[in-house]
DNA sequence: GTCTATAAGTCGATAGAC
DNA sequence: GTCTATCGACTTATAGAC
């Protein structure tokens, strides 16, 4: 009698719990012996759910980049203006912040990797601008690209300068997005 | 009778040529041997001019921020607004891109790698920080930290999506800048 | 299958001949 | 100053016991 395991359950769980390890050791410095023993499966087990490193760290993006625009867009309210929904969506940013970071170094470290699916990882800012753009209500993917743009080196500099502030109602720190907005309309 | 060389020059050719190294297979993929064999010396000299590949990283890293600087202030025209030397700083950035876009993984790279000096990482990007602000005529260090997450956000999406532009007269694009300047004054 | 012992390779760094 | 040869530490690969 099979063992009864809920499949796709299993590997969203997997996907999940293995953005840490590639956030810590990069793709390359990452084998798949330290992911099975991480995660806690056998090598085998996981080649059964994946058939390769690359996939896993493949679908693993696919997997955080829906959860991260699903609660995003849960995160706005149902009648907000363009300035409001730029709020919500910086505050979402800022408390999800140490992820974001994650993110962003594990997308730039796989694609400086030798072999690396440049595509996909366009793919994958495309996939996050664009929903800027329909969930915001900016009027086009310019705008987006710009916010994103101020977005992505605020999380770069206070990696590296944590006493850089965050905080959007200042005037010409990350706040200026919102008066970027205004002159936007 | 002892060879002569120019100490410096050579210390400084060495740290110019170990960028790419760097930049190509970063701070732990880099080994001393590579360096050696690429910059044709042997580990035995590099040793002799360096204590040890982290210090070989970190003088590359300070030698580079001195020249970027150096050479971006000698484009600044003498008598230039604050637009002016904005759009000029941006057309620096333009035209340097692919280097930019290096340094950027580079400093990313070494700062998660375990032992990483990161404050030595923050005073870098504090460096540049300051040199946007000291020479630009911004009025404090947080409208330069605004105008500097402008300049690395595009530089990391242009890495993953060569298609979003980095035309300043764009309105809405990374041109967004100048008109913030207007905004400061 | 799982564990462990050991071989083999590579690392940063050093020593000493020239 | 430059080189070759090597160190000790560490990681990876292999293989055989159980």
């Amino acid at each position: 009698m099979p063992k009864i395991v809920d499949h796709d359950a299993l590997r969203a769980d997997l996907l999940d719990r293995s953005f840490d390890l590639f956030a810590r050791r990069g793709f390359e410095g990452l084998t798949i012996r330290q992911i099975a023993e991480e995660l806690d499966v056998s090598t085998g087990s996981l080649y059964h759910y994946f058939e390769s490193k690359e996939a896993i760290f493949l679908q693993m993006l696919e997997h955080v980049g829906q959860r991260d625009v699903g609660m995003a867009v849960a995160a706005l309210p149902a009648n907000a203006n363009v300035q409001e929904r730029i709020g919500v969506l910086l505050d979402f940013v800022a408390k999800r912040e140490a992820h974001f970071q994650n993110l962003l170094f594990i997308v730039l470290d796989y694609f400086r990797h030798p072999g690396a699916e440049r595509a996909v990882m366009r793919q994958t800012i495309l996939f996050y601008r664009s929903a800027i753009a329909n969930n915001l209500g900016l009027q086009d993917e310019t705008r987006a690209a710009t916010l994103l743009s101020l977005i992505i080196g605020h999380l770069v500099q206070r990696l590296l300068d944590p006493g850089l502030s965050f905080d959007r109602k200042s005037k010409f720190g990350i706040g200026i997005i919102e008066k970027f907005a205004e002159v936007g309309k």
